[in-house]
DNA sequence: AATATCCTGTAACAATTTCTACAAACGCCG
DNA sequence: CGGCGTTTGTAGAAATTGTTACAGGATATT
């Protein structure tokens, strides 16, 4: 119910009714998400080039009591947007404020809202499309760490699709996989830090054979990133030595489910066949 | 250059040294990405439940001049966020919304929520112990879905600590491994719907065998869990054809933070020793 | 139990903000 | 060109905000 119209919709509402200088003011309100609006009203002036009054006298033909009034919904309007979607993650079961599971809930929870914060949809939604198409053949690698992350992504492709493969830990038999690929050949790498020359080196030579790559990586930035076409970037810091991949799993899986419901139709099949092959060999095995 | 620390890192940074109430107030600046800290001061003191002066107090310990340089500081930062994604996510928020990934976010921390009210600290404690112990051999085995899981776990672990083994994905190779467990043998199972018959009759045997079985799984249980000593119960639906193992990988990552604090007396070494040998090998190969 | 230290809020003060009244500037039409 | 309505800015009054000084209260220490 009584959902107070957005801001931004009301400046564009009126903007027909609105004078000359009135629309320089929103013109830079609309600018920035209407950040700046929330200076005071003598600084929104001077950068929007009107005098104070102006301000006001918009502010009320929007229908607002004045500036703080306008400034109010603005904020909760920003708050609404930055709501962080993992935020309620219930660290604190007061029993174990200090239990290791504690502190490690709430790294995670930060670092996947952080790692949000970061991702572009426009660019998760292209690499989906470019890892749905059926035409192009995928190469999935990771480093000594992320082996297990490119792995679950093979796992997953592989049922969904057809040409996926998952390249050999081994770098000595990578030549062989780089032969087989072109242009139509995209390579999917995981490298987090201690990032591993052998990756870079081996990103080097696929884009050198016309590969485009998509990359994840951690909040630092591998130096694959120079070669890539997509990267993802998450973070990966937690209590412990070792650095969590969660949240790279996390755009993993999310990736996993939109290429599965972008390519149902032929992947129904695909699927079909392949529990029909696996109730078969169960059979075979005699179980 | 001059990249100005993000208010929200200072204010973790600073945490230990802050007092009680600037604490609380702190907590109300993070809860809500900050957004709270561009009312008035007075207003943010109310909803801190503090008094004014102590805004400023916090304010200057971060290093601010004032209140009002705070403010600038996070409108600053706000605006940085709002700049980048969401360019394109203003243009259409609604879809926003409904995306993937938006979706899939609520799912996961609702997962990993509900796993962790189920989640027993002492057994937590008592499996932590049980795979620190380097008189223990350790066996991973994961299930079609979750061998990324079983290896990732493996992976951290053969680090750490000597005699862990991953098992074959391919059950014609299991008796050779049936045969050398005994009763200081710990099988590490991980099984979720669609619960793998092998998997089963696999574990019975290791059972047979003298081994104990820790055991990950979803919240409807595989049959595995009549032969478990331990049985760690993950939430794994999301919107999508796939189950997410997150809150599994969550467990995990858990627990490795923690054996790895454990035994990090022995397993300082043999970090040490591993570096040294990657170092060689890289040498060796010429890089 | 007494002392010292640190934390916190009250209250008065200073600075800045928002707002109003008024007048100058602009554009339009006869 | 002069009259008229509208738009815009200036300047000061009113209100609110941010800040400082100080004292009561809590906590730890001897």
């Amino acid at each position: 119910m009584g959902s107070k119209p957005l801001v931004r919709d009301l400046l564009k509402e009126k903007q027909a009714e609105l004078t000359a200088s009135e629309r320089r003011l929103s013109a830079v309100l609309l600018e920035d998400s209407m950040v700046t609006g929330l200076q005071s009203i003598t600084r929104l002036a001077e950068v929007a080039e009107v005098s104070t009054p102006t301000v006001i006298r918009l502010a009320r033909k929007l229908g607002f009591d004045g500036y703080p009034d306008l400034q109010d919904a603005i904020r909760v309007e920003l708050a609404e947007r930055m709501k962080r979607p993992l935020a309620k993650l219930e660290a604190a079961r007061d029993d174990a404020r200090d239990h290791i599971v504690s502190r490690f809930v709430e790294a995670v929870s930060e670092n996947i809202n952080r790692t949000l914060d970061r991702l572009d949809l426009a660019r998760f939604d292209t690499v989906a499309e470019l890892l749905s198409d059926p035409a192009r053949r995928l190469h999935l690698l990771g480093g000594r760490i992320t082996r297990s992350n490119a792995h679950y992504f093979f796992n997953h492709l592989q049922i969904i699709r057809p040409h996926v493969l998952l390249m050999d830990s081994s770098p000595s038999v990578w030549p062989q996989s780089l032969l087989d690929m072109d242009d139509r050949s995209v390579l999917i790498v995981f490298d987090i830090r201690r990032y591993e020359r052998e990756l870079e080196k081996l990103a080097r030579l696929a884009v050198g054979q016309g590969a485009e790559i998509v990359l994840f990586t951690d909040a630092w930035g591998s130096p694959i990133e120079k070669y890539a076409a997509h990267t993802f970037r998450a973070m990966v810091e937690v209590p412990s030595s070792w650095d969590s991949t969660l949240a790279i799993n996390f755009v993993v899986e999310a990736l996993v489910a939109d290429i599965q419901s972008r390519s149902s139709g032929q992947s129904a099949d695909r699927i079909a066949a392949l529990e029909n092959m696996l109730g078969a060999s169960r059979i075979f095995r005699g179980n």
